[in-house]
DNA sequence: GGTCACTTCGCAAAGCTTTGCACTTTAAAA
DNA sequence: TTTTAAAGTGCAAAGCTTTGCGAAGTGACC
C-alpha cells in the first residue's frame, strides 16, 4: 500500500530542518526567514502537502463534521433539506455525516449513538415517524453538544429548530377549500405523535371554525406516511353515506395515495372531490390534474437549520430559537373553482 | 464548553492504572488479570467509552470513510443509489461524506480533491453531466486509492463500475415501440460525452436495424438533463413536417417535459405519440397516463458500487471489474398497443 | 573582548490509541 | 537462601500538527 499523504515530516526531513520551521514557514510566522519561507512553501506545493484533519481534529478536538440523521434519503423534502445543509456547511468548511432511520425509533436512536461516537460536533435532526421518547437526545442536551432540529420536532424549549408554519397552512388549505364551495372537507392525518401532525390539525380545525363549519370527526383519517396506509384511510372516506367533497393530506405521498384510489372508485377531480397535498414534491405539476399544494421552501429550510447549528457552535448555551419558514398554497387544478 | 468524551487517561487517571493497562483491559488482553479486567470494563460502561476514531485513524492511516460525488442528491435515481451504499457501508462499519457537483465539471474536481484532503479512503462517483476529460482521477488510479464509478463512467479499463444494460433496454424500448405499432421512433439523448448517452444511442440504433427500420436522423434530439432544454428537443420533434409516432429520453425527467410539450401541442399519449422513460423515479405511475419506463434496480446498484468499493480496499490492483444489472422494460399506459 | 538584543530555529508537550519491550513483583524451584 | 520463571503493569514510540519557550548564532555597542 502507498504511502497516500505527505506529512510535514516528510518535507522537513527532506529540507533537513524541523517540523516546527515547516509548519510556521507554511503559515507566514514572522520568525521564520523570508528565504526559508519560501522554500518551504515550494516544496510544499510540489508535493502536494495539505494537513492531515485526523491529526488537526485530535490537537483542536474538533472534526468539522456535522450529523445529520432523516427519515429517508429519497423523498424529495429531505434530500433538498440536506442540499441546503449541505451548502451552508460547505461554505463553513464543514462537512455532513448523513445517516437515515428508516423512519424507525431504534435505528434513530442508533444513528445518535454511532455519529456521536463518530465525533460529530453536533447533529441536525428530522424526527422518525416511530419516535415518541426523547431520551436519546440527553446526552447532546446536558453536554451542550450543538443539536437543531427540523420538520418534525420536540423539546423546542430546549433545542433550536426550524419548521414551516404548519398550523397556519393548514387553516389556508381549510379556507381554500371553502372559498370554492367545498362544506364536507377531510383531513388524512400522520401518526400523532409527530409534531407537524398535532399543528396541521390544528389548523385545520381553525380553518373550520373560521369558516363556521361543523367540525366531524368522521372527515378525520390518519395514517401512517406509507402510500398503503393513507389508501387504507382514504377508503374509509370514500365510503361514508355521505363522502368529503375535498381531502386535503399531511403531505403529498399520502395525497398521491388518495388520488389513485378516488380515481379507481370512479369519481373526479376536482368535480366530486377537491384535493390539495402538502410538501410540494416535484411530481406536483406531472400528475392529471395537477396537485395543488402548499410547498416548502425545502432547500432554505436546510439552509436556515444550518445556520442555527452554527449559532449554536458559537453560543451553546443560548437560548434557542425556533424559525417558522413561510410556506405557499399553490394552486392548480386539483382544487379548481367549483360551480356554487 | 463541557469536556465531551472521556479517554483512556482518564479512565487510567480514575483506576490509578496505566493507560496501557486500560487499554488491553478493554480487549481482554491476557497479560491483564481477571480482576483488573473486570473493573476496567466496568468503569468504561459506567462513563460511557468509545474509542476516539480520529486517534485510532491517525495510528492506522484509516477513517473508516467514503466520499461519494453525485451530480445531485434530489434525484431519485441518485438517493436511492446513495441509500444503497450507505447500507453497506454501515454494515462494514463505514460512513459516507457526500458531495454534489451539480453537475458542473469544477464542481467535481473540487469535490475530488476536498474530499482526498479529509482523508477518506476512497471515492464513488457518479460523473456530472459536463465532465469530459478526467485527469482529477489520475491520482486516485496513480496511488491506488480505491475508486469506483457508477452509471456514467469512464476509465473502465481501469476503474471497476457498475452500470445498467444501457445499450440493451434502449433496444429493447425501441422494439416495444415497434411492436405496437410506432413507426418513427424519435430518441432525445443527454450530452454526448456521457457514456449512458453513447450506450442508449447505440441501443436505439440497434433496435432500428433489429426492426428493420431506416434511420433518420431528424428523429434524434439531444439536450442537457433539464426539463427546459428537454422541451425545447421536444418542440423540435413536434414541429417536423411528419412527426413522430413514439418517443424515449434518456431519463424521465425528460420525458416528463416532453409528455408536457405534447399534452400543450394538443396531441393525445399514447394515441398520437407513445411515450417511454428512462429510470423509473417514483412518478411514472402517478402521471397521466402512467409512463411505460426502463427501470434501475437503484438501491442494488448502490449495494454493487460499495461492494465493488471493499472489494478495491482489500486487492488495490486487482483487475477492475465491470458490473452491468438488469434493468426491466415496466409497461404502463404511456405505449399502449395501438390499432395496427 | 564582553554584553545585549535580535533573528532564526528546534525541543517538547498535548491530543488519543495501540503495542513491543522492559520492568517489578511473587511464588516456585534449586 | 538464591535463582528462575511467570504474571501483571508501565514506558515509550508512532501517527501528525500546533505553539510556548528555550537555545544558538550574529551583529552592534560599550
Amino acid at each position: 500500500m502507498a504511502k497516500r499523504h505527505v506529512s510535514l515530516k516528510d518535507l522537513a526531513t527532506e529540507l533537513n530542518v524541523s517540523i516546527s520551521t515547516v509548519s510556521r514557514a507554511l503559515k507566514n510566522h514572522p520568525d521564520i526567514s523570508c528565504e526559508m519561507t519560501r522554500k518551504v512553501q515550494e516544496l510544499a506545493r510540489a508535493r502536494n502537502y495539505t494537513p492531515n484533519p485526523l491529526a488537526m481534529g485530535l490537537l483542536r478536538q474538533e472534526t468539522r463534521m456535522i450529523g445529520v440523521i432523516v427519515p429517508d434519503l429519497v423523498t424529495h423534502f429531505f434530500s433538498s433539506v440536506i442540499s441546503g445543509i449541505e451548502y451552508v456547511a460547505k461554505q463553513n468548511g464543514y462537512y455532513i455525516l448523513i445517516s437515515s432511520s428508516s423512519e424507525s425509533y431504534g435505528k434513530e436512536v442508533e444513528s445518535v449513538r454511532n455519529l456521536l461516537n463518530t465525533r460529530v460536533e453536533g447533529l441536525i435532526v428530522c424526527l422518525s415517524q416511530e419516535t415518541k421518547t426523547f431520551d436519546h437526545f440527553d446526552v447532546l442536551i446536558n453536554n451542550e453538544i450543538p443539536l437543531v432540529f427540523f420538520d418534525r420536532v420536540c423539546r423546542t424549549d430546549q433545542v433550536p429548530s426550524v419548521v414551516a408554519d404548519n398550523a397556519e397552512a393548514a387553516r389556508q388549505v381549510t379556507r381554500h377549500f371553502y372559498e370554492n364551495g367545498c362544506r364536507r372537507i377531510a383531513y388524512i392525518n400522520g401518526p400523532e405523535q409527530l409534531s407537524i401532525s398535532k399543528l396541521r390539525y390544528e389548523g385545520y380545525l381553525q380553518g373550520l371554525k373560521d369558516c363556521n363549519l361543523p367540525f366531524e370527526p368522521e372527515l378525520v383519517g390518519s395514517c401512517n406516511l406509507s402510500p398503503e396506509d393513507a389508501s387504507v384511510a382514504t377508503r374509509k372516506l370514500l365510503r361514508l353515506k355521505n363522502h368529503p367533497d375535498a381531502i386535503f393530506g399531511i403531505n403529498d405521498t399520502v395525497i398521491f395515495a388518495a388520488m389513485r384510489e378516488i380515481k379507481q372508485f370512479g369519481l373526479t377531480i376536482p368535480t366530486d372531490i377537491s384535493l390539495v397535498g402538502f410538501t410540494g414534491e416535484f411530481h406536483s405539476t406531472v400528475v392529471e390534474p395537477s396537485l395543488t399544494s402548499i410547498t416548502h421552501p425545502t432547500f432554505e429550510m436546510g439552509k436556515e437549520a444550518a445556520r442555527l447549528f452554527f449559532e449554536r457552535i458559537q453560543h451553546p448555551t443560548a437560548p434557542p430559537q425556533q424559525i417558522e419558514m413561510k410556506t405557499s398554497l399553490v394552486i392548480r387544478n386539483s382544487s379548481k373553482k367549483k360551480a356554487l
